[in-house]
DNA sequence: AGGGATTGGTTATATACAATAACGATATCG
DNA sequence: CGATATCGTTATTGTATATAACCAATCCCT
């Protein structure tokens, strides 16, 4: 979120010349009151603390996600992840790969089906998962700080709302 | 947001055949109650609802924000537009250069710098934005509707809250 | 049991969006 | 005047998401 007091960092006008009236002070007008803008901003600012917070095990929000998923459903096939998760199952294909590539995640034949693969964190992939659930933890510490305990709740009920299908 | 129930649309098995204990439901695990996660899974869906609600002017977010930035500043600078949104500036030249090759916006010469250009609405410009000003009211009011209206003035306080910079 | 339709996984490809590097023209500062 | 910074631009990269087409395996229906 940049405020438009922000923007003196990147102006090169100094305040001994007078500018014209009040342009200095640019006029985001009903924006910052639109569900839509304060939502992206918000969204774009979190999803920067995750970057920074994860940093050290070096994954993204969806593989975060996609390692939590399969570690909580062992054996899952990649369709399953994928609505589970509302990803599509062609962009779940090099994301699994680069998973599977650093020793994370496994495909195993599936038991019923031969076209299916079962889906299972290593060793590694489990104590990955562990250090990055201790990471995300702490992010969501430096998270709630910023609205409360209380306010906290009341975010995500209700942004889970405001994503329902009606 | 997808939920597990809705895994069953894509799931071959039939009921008849035994699934081994509960495997048809997903375990989500703790993901519905991080705020990231949440967070994004609302910022998908009303993005794609800001989408639908403002085919009818083929605006997408960032040039909706930018017309109503310049209608309200005229005669701003790009660089200034980018800082006050938090735009690139290189990103910005292509946008804009849409915006000005459906005369909707001008580059005017600025009266004191050589370099910069003082940006303008057309006439145009200005009759579409009021047109998707009206669009976007009818969405946010279906927006409010999902959350209600004390939900919404809490909401929007707690995404500020979040953004800001601590 | 056979044959059409469907599904799981994959590849290739297209589009949108954000970030970096470098450049010419202009403006500012010492 | 000369060093330095800024405005706008191009080119390029990386990431995220969506579409089309494909093979093999499975399902469904008669």
């Amino acid at each position: 979120m940049r405020s438009a007091r922000d923007r003196s960092v990147c102006d090169g006008r100094r305040d001994a010349q007078p500018v014209p009236d009040d342009e200095h002070a640019v006029d985001l007008g009903p924006l910052d009151d639109f569900i839509g803008y304060v939502l992206r901003r918000a969204w774009l600012r979190v999803s920067a603390d995750f970057q920074a917070a994860l940093r050290e095990v070096d994954l993204k929000p969806t593989q975060f996600t996609v390692l939590l998923i399969i570690g909580r459903n062992v054996g899952l096939s990649q369709s399953e992840v994928c609505s589970a998760l509302g990803i599509q199952k062609t962009n779940f294909v090099p994301l699994l790969n680069e998973l599977v590539r650093r020793g994370l995640a496994e495909r195993r034949p599936a038991a019923s089906d031969r076209r299916s693969h079962a889906l299972h964190l290593t060793p590694e992939g489990e104590a990955l998962l562990e250090r990055a659930m201790t990471l995300h933890a702490a992010l969501e510490e430096r998270l709630t700080a910023r609205v409360g305990k209380r306010g906290r709740e009341k975010l995500i009920e209700l942004l889970h709302r405001l994503s329902r299908t009606d």
